[in-house]
RNA sequence: CGGGGUAUCGUAUAAUGGUAGUACGCUUGCUUUGGGAGCAUGUAGCCUAGGUUCGAUUCCUAGUACCCCGACCA
């Protein structure tokens, strides 16, 4: 893409109504646009990243043989107090609206009451289990506060999956490999090394329940680790019985600060039995199925990357999630050749931001190369075709080299 | 929801009970070109409603919006 096409500008400062790193480097990257608190707009080249961190969550969900599916936004008041949790005593996250038809709907801030209600059409023998789904929902919650830029939104992006099985055995097994999924995830997201399965609270089904937790002093929730054995515990579970359970010690735990990018909640068979999903199991009894639910805050983890991955001057992105693979930058004298080299890049396939812009100067398109953060920097410029080469550059280093210009479309762009 | 804070050109900020200034941006022109170029030129602003006052952007009250801490959550 030509960056003089692009029509989001950068900004030298930061606003002032934000004061997340995430936001601020966001924004003036001109990669988000803020709505409202905690609710905003991605903008093109927000909207690559985000579909790059939706393409390593589909690929890595489909891996386990979850279909995707895409569930509705407007929920039925009656669905959720088949469950008791429509009333605000219950949940206080609604967004609900009445029907100028007449009735009362609720904005989801959660599916898996409706996903587990459609799947009665669906599901009737245990030959039709297991079912595993997931979707990329935008899911509204009326938080009293959002904060900390896109990690705390009252309007957010959700992989949620949901497993649905017929026997304990079956359910535990893919539980367990949701658990190794998730960990792909945010490795291939580049946040694997920071990022923690933690032991939680379980609630009223089971004793765990499974957060990623990835340290970060953004963080909002704290964490005991052990970095070695790579055990972490939740506060909201940490006490004695737990411990021995783990088998560790409390002072060989850390405590830490952490922002949860992932959740995955055992519901056993009482959520289906509640709403009804039953089937005809091998003996002809009608029987609960066994619930799995499994989410990831896509936004949230997009806003962890950037606090993770950034210095003084911009953002670095992983170049797994980057809005392009390669900077090309034409610099005074090089504005021939990037041309050509863009052209020719452009036929071999290379994700490539061109700045061609005529009206900014040379420090002002370094500078924006570098709050981009785009992984691999190539300037074309009098001083490089004096060697008749290009300059290339990692945003990860601070060192360039020059190499030949026909070096550079045999580049292996990482 | 409890507590604290803020609101001034597009952005970031300053000052002020009586005429609102600076920087960046943007316009136009000339000169420039490897770390947000220079000179000139033009452009654009006091959140809303009440109150106090001869007079309010400024003081007071309320509202609204936003930020932070807490509580709660991907």
């Amino acid at each position: 893409m030509r960056q003089s096409f692009l029509f989001t500008a950068t900004r030298r400062e930061a606003p002032k109504d934000e004061e997340s790193t995430n936001a601020k480097l966001l924004i003036r990257g001109g990669f988000l646009h803020k709505e409202m608190a905690g609710a905003y707009a991605f903008l093109p080249l927000g909207l690559r990243v985000l579909e790059n961190i939706k393409r390593i969550i589909r690929e890595e969900m489909n891996a386990l043989g979850a279909q995707e599916i895409l569930m509705t936004t407007l929920q039925r008041k009656e669905l959720w107090e088949t469950t008791n949790r429509w009333d605000d005593k219950e949940v206080d996250v609604w967004f609900k609206s009445t029907l100028h038809a007449g009735g009362e709907v609720g904005f989801g801030w959660s599916h898996e009451e409706p996903i587990a209600d459609m799947l009665k059409s669906h599901v009737e023998s245990f030959r039709d289990l297991p079912v595993y789904v997931h979707q990329f929902q935008p899911k509204l919650r009326n938080e009293l506060r959002a904060k900390s830029g896109i990690m705390r939104g009252r309007e957010f992006l959700m992989n949620d999956m949901y497993s649905f099985d017929s026997s304990e055995e079956h359910h535990t097994a893919f539980y367990n490999q949701a658990i190794k999924a998730y960990e792909r995830v945010f490795e291939r997201a580049g946040i694997g090394e920071d990022t923690f399965m933690t032991f939680a609270s379980g609630g009223a089904f089971t004793k765990f329940s499974h957060e990623f937790q990835t340290i970060i002093d953004a963080g909002e929730d704290k964490i005991y680790l052990n970095h070695e054995k790579r055990i972490a515990i939740n506060e909201e579970v940490l006490n004695e019985v737990v411990l021995q359970e783990l088998g560790i010690r409390r002072d060989e735990l850390v405590e830490v600060k952490t922002a949860e990018v992932g959740n995955i909640f055992n519901f056993g068979t009482a959520k289906c039995e509640q709403l009804g999903l039953l089937f005809t199991n091998e003996a002809g009894k009608r029987v609960p199925a066994w619930l799995g639910s499994y989410g990831i805050g896509v936004t949230r983890l997009m806003g962890v990357i950037v606090e993770k991955h950034h210095d003084e001057k911009g953002i670095i992105w992983p170049s797994s999630v980057a809005p392009f693979r390669m900077h090309l930058v034409a610099l005074p004298g090089g504005e021939t050749i990037a041309e050509k080299l863009y052209g020719d890049l452009q036929s071999k396939g290379t994700d490539v931001l061109y700045d061609d812009r005529v009206s900014a100067s040379p420090g002002e398109k370094l500078m924006d190369a570098d709050l981009l953060g785009i992984p691999l920097r190539v300037v074309v410029s009098e001083r490089t075709l004096k060697e008749d080469g290009v300059e290339i550059k990692k945003r990860t280093e601070a060192d360039s080299q020059i190499i030949k210009i026909h070096d550079l479309l045999a580049y292996e762009v990482i």
